[in-house]
DNA sequence: AGTATGACGTCTC
DNA sequence: AGAGACGCCATAC
């Protein structure tokens, strides 16, 4: 896995307990602000790693697309629900208000 | 090696 | 306003 997930994962990392973001803030955060695809392969590949809370990744309208690909496909939402998120129909209630800005992490505090 | 597809996002018709 | 197509980088076949 390409050394540029690397820098994913540290911001999926930084995200905040009971906060969100999204693919295009991340890909955008990182450079590659049309490479919104490539975040989710990386998220994908993150999988694999435990310390990557990727169910906090979720699509610009804060929709759990990628629930699917975890080991169950409620299993994100439950993740979700734990932080104290409340999810309906795949939708991140609140994803305005629970988003989180990667930037922050990105050009400083 | 080339083609097709993908946890997305934005532009254009 | 709604729907369709394109673009980005990488992986899979």
């Amino acid at each position: 896995m390409p050394e540029s997930y690397e820098t994913i994962y540290q911001i999926v990392k930084l995200i905040p307990w009971g906060r969100v973001t999204t693919y295009g803030a991340i890909a955008n955060c990182i450079g590659n602000k049309a490479g919104a695809r490539l975040v989710g392969w990386a998220l994908h590949a993150s999988l694999c790693r435990e310390d990557i809370p990727a169910h906090r990744v979720v699509n610009r309208i804060g929709l759990l697309t990628g629930r699917n690909h975890f080991a169950t496909p409620t299993l994100m939402q439950e993740k979700l629900e734990a932080e104290g998120i409340i999810v309906k129909h795949n939708r991140v209630v609140n994803f305005e208000k629970l988003f989180w800005n990667p930037y922050r992490e990105c050009f400083g505090t």
